[in-house]
DNA sequence: CATGAATGAGTATTCATTCAT
DNA sequence: AATGAATGAATACTCATTCAT
């Protein structure tokens, strides 16, 4: 009987080799980070990264995946914690809004992913953030089901899921060279999640 | 016999490498496309591409300079022909979005260039678009001054310029395994522009 | 319980290495197979594997003698099943040869050994070939020294084995744009055979 | 005007590179020769090497072809200043084998090649070895048609070709533990070649 | 003895960039 | 100013081999 049960030890594994794919990253960003490197900050030889990641990309796309899953459980606690299904769409969507740029902020991973965006498998990260948005909106616009017309409903909510997300990317790539302040960032992104969903409703 | 001043000959080369920098993007894609290629696609040594760029990263940022220099003078173009200060927000907005989603699936450059936008300086095609979109929407809203609020115009305009840009580009980097169509992200694209800016007045 | 005394097991574990070896070596091609590759063919660990085999050499060594005692004794079999002894020079070597050829065609691992004797240790493979069949000629020549002078018979026998060994190698590796026929090729082996050993008793 | 015209400065480099492989080859032997070894023999840079040779391989193969020509055009010197058109077949043979061999010894390149016939492309130093012995053979056996039965003759000299040269580089190979002279097996083989040529001429 | 996770030296090849001509 | 031959740092990935368990 070892130590430690085979399955765990390769999760670790993977964990460490991830952990050191966002440090490498965040460290020297992404065009000078090589897999020696990586291997390197995980403590581990080149033979093992490869032995748990096929290539360079493989590794990369974990990354982007496991950045979703994080972002998605942090914002689902939130969320739930929150009872945002009680609340009224602008406040929800403002606070959440806000509280995601300030988790980017002191996340120097999703830092560096927003730093480079260029050069990375963005759409494993933006996909299932994507899907996640969604399947959050779903029981909130079945509770509202009232005050929202559920016309293009789905075609609605990927216009502004993704508006929302690379508009708030940009916002901070570009920062801080620029006039808006977050706040008032995340006051017209609700506002304009308001007025797509609800625009009579808007105050 | 110098025919031709300096500067002009100077000029003539610039554009020369960039149309090269262009085809070969096009035809090659991101990946395969190294400087000499270039070179050889504009007839020109190396040695003479390094005297007119820097590196290569000069030479993609420089391309992406055109590339939103050459969108905005086509956009304008057509928005003036079109007389859209005359209109109503809308359908210019409607229209100019299937325009442009049209232009980028005719243009083989463009078409690399959402492919790949990782890999290439996206803000140096991004800033440039932003203030043209924004300048154009100037003289728009002076007319219109009745029928939109000002308040908060400018940080408004960044927020629509960036979704609209971002989510297209995005639209065009998943398709076409995309359930929605080209008509139907303007027309909710469109609408999201309007509702933001003229809340009462959305049809 | 140790049913198998220890040199038993091991020389079956070598035999099963061997197998591997020669069956990895017929699927894959000797540039594609590993150390990995064998041991787990064979069901080992490669822990196991490098136990019995100091380095990969040493087991390529030891299957081209492995692949050297086949092919003699099933040479050694098939020519005394015939009683070679008692037939004419050329009619047992024309037989020998051509059912050499159709062995090697027949078996993939001789084919893989044949494709790449660049990169293998051929003299392993020659050197007890070159003895085997030396020591066939033995009782021959005993048996007919009236017909074949004995002078330089050692030399002649080492020239001739050699020739048309390598010849036959050559030839199944260029085959099959080849213009010579099997045939065609055993008859003028067996001929040259008959011409240096007995030169007046040629037909 | 430059000093060396381009093509000429070309083929220098491509012999220095072929040097330098043959150098590398003989001191290294061919599994520790690295392409950067032999750039760095050669007083060239890695990247020079492969502007002119697209890999190793080719490399590898242009070295034999160049021995193949070097060994052609020696031995058609040397045939030719010997007028061996006029003597017979074993006296010609005879020298020249005795000739090839010593060629062999005392050329450190060809050396090296025999003793990594592994993992060469032998088929590139063979195949124009076998068309330029078959060449040379032809007006020999015109003017001495008499005495040569033209039967089977292409096939014949296929199988003597093939023998000889690939029996003297076994020799070669193993060599020195071997008990046959040079002198002996240059015997014997000019005996087999003229016995399975005209066998009844035979001494 | 067996295991197989871990190792890391080793290699071919690319391509942006320079500089002598 | 133009050329293009030469450069060489840089990199992803392999695979024979070891050794702690």
């Amino acid at each position: 009987m070892r130590k430690m049960p085979k399955q765990k030890r390769s999760r670790e594994m993977v964990e460490r080799l991830l952990d050191a794919t966002a440090a490498a990253l965040a460290e020297r960003g992404l065009d000078d980070t090589t897999t020696n490197h990586i291997a390197e900050k995980a403590g581990v030889s080149i033979g093992s990264l490869y032995q748990y990641f096929p290539d360079k990309d493989a590794l990369m796309e974990a990354l982007m995946v496991r950045v979703s899953d994080r972002v998605s459980s942090v914002f689902r606690e939130h969320a739930t914690k929150l009872e945002y299904v009680k609340f009224d769409l602008k406040t929800v969507s403002n606070y959440l809004i806000l509280y995601g740029i300030d988790a980017i902020r002191n996340d120097p991973v999703s830092q560096e992913i927003m730093k480079s965006w260029n050069s990375l498998p963005l759409e494993k990260l933006l996909d299932p953030l994507e899907k996640f948005f969604l399947s959050m909106a779903q029981p909130y616009f079945v509770r509202h089901y009232q005050d929202y017309p559920i016309q293009h409903l789905e075609g609605k909510l990927y216009v502004l899921i993704n508006s929302t997300l690379l508009t708030v990317a940009r916002y901070l790539q570009s920062a801080p060279n620029n006039a808006i302040t977050e706040k008032n960032l995340a006051h017209i992104l609700s506002d304009m999640i308001v007025a797509l969903l609800a625009p009579q409703a808007k105050a």
